[in-house]
DNA sequence: AACTATTTATAAGA
DNA sequence: TTCTTATAAATAGTT
């Protein structure tokens, strides 16, 4: 049809047949169209050019999720993703019932009421050692945490200590090279301001500094911690 | 195209449409084919008739799925299955996640290696607290069952005791109303045949019905189980 | 995108 | 269904 007959075959020529595609491609939808309204019919119908540009026709009234679901359905067995779709069901069934599994483990550790019922005696005694030895190790790893922050602490409190001598000795020195910055009652003013900017921790620390030996657990190193030994 | 013009809307006679379905069909599969042939496009053509019946035409070198795979990949964002699909992804990823949580919930509740350092002293406290507050919970649970077992017992020796404090009147009574049934070293045979035959399990219990009075867990209800109380 | 000579599709009838 | 055929529709090549 046309002013030549032409043979089936791939056209060449790109313009050619980019415009070829486009008018036959108006003429195949236009066909489905007519189909879909002469006959009641439902059409899926799609297409990529070379270039991969899409173009679809679809019955009106429908969408082409529902005629693929169609589709699919129809072919049934041979079906596309049932494979994939079903291994995926699978797995989600897998998953929760190791979920429950492991629920119930959780709840028999917990000896939580009525899913004690379905353990034997048997089970009930390997569960209590089970138990007993995992105290066990919990145990362990609490005396390690402890152990291990109480180590921190000493060993804070030994720089501490240490940082507290130097500071001690030095304002010793200070006191003998410049005693003006020894306290009087009356100090002139300028020294006394001195003092409040710059060396009121010297001076505090001078007062208190026989104190501050105290025992490291008396000291908090984090307030949310509470170090009670149960 | 025909003896005459018709117009595109529904054909009422079946049997018409039927026909027209048929021959239109063929008309849009083979320019459906010569597209594909003629501009290299890929061409995915599906239709169900009034009745249900399905025809489809593929390019040649495809599959359905792969042109619907791609359709679906263009479409991206309005994706028609991808809500679904990937809220069945998610699921999966939760129900994983939720797993993996359960798993290091009961690996530290056995006090397991690694996993260990990820608990606080805090945590591990209240982890024991609950550990020995679980064992006690099991505890109860493993005497509830010894209580109940061994109460079971001491029902059934009961019974048996009854039981056998009855047969031995009888057995009484019988040697009274028939002193042919009392043992003596030279019977006549006809008795000693229906003392071999029937009264064994009395003579038995006549020489031993003094000692079935024995403490009820020294019985074992069923062979396989051990009540060592640990 | 429009034109048009020609091919192709198909409606109606057999 | 399939064939036939008159006629409508589609379109290849051209503008």
């Amino acid at each position: 049809m046309g002013r030549g007959k032409i043979e089936i075959k791939l056209i060449e020529n790109p313009t050619n047949r980019q415009v070829t595609y486009s008018k036959r491609r108006n003429g195949i939808f236009k066909k489905a169209h007519e189909l879909s309204v002469l006959c009641d019919a439902k059409v899926s119908l799609i297409m990529f050019s070379k270039n991969n540009k899409m173009h679809e026709y679809i019955s009106p009234g429908l969408t082409t999720k529902r005629i693929i679901d169609q589709y699919q359905k129809t072919l049934g067995d041979i079906d596309l993703w049932r494979s994939h779709y079903e291994k995926m069901l699978e797995n989600l069934k897998k998953l929760k019932e190791i979920n429950n599994k492991l629920r119930r483990q959780i709840r028999h550790r917990l000896g939580e009421g009525l899913d004690m019922d379905d353990l034997s005696f048997q089970q009930l005694r390997k569960l209590e050692e089970d138990m007993v030895s995992s105290i066990g190790k919990i145990r362990e790893r609490k005396f390690h945490v402890i152990k291990t922050r109480t180590d921190t602490c000493r060993k804070k409190v030994r720089s501490l200590e240490q940082m507290n001598g130097n500071l001690l000795l030095e304002l010793k020195e200070k006191c003998v090279i410049h005693p003006q910055f020894v306290l009087h009652d009356e100090g002139d003013p300028e020294s006394a301001v001195a003092l409040a900017n710059g060396a009121s921790n010297l001076y505090a620390f001078c007062q208190h500094h026989t104190h501050v030996n105290l025992p490291p657990h008396h000291h908090h190193v984090h307030g949310e911690d509470d170090l009670r030994l149960a």
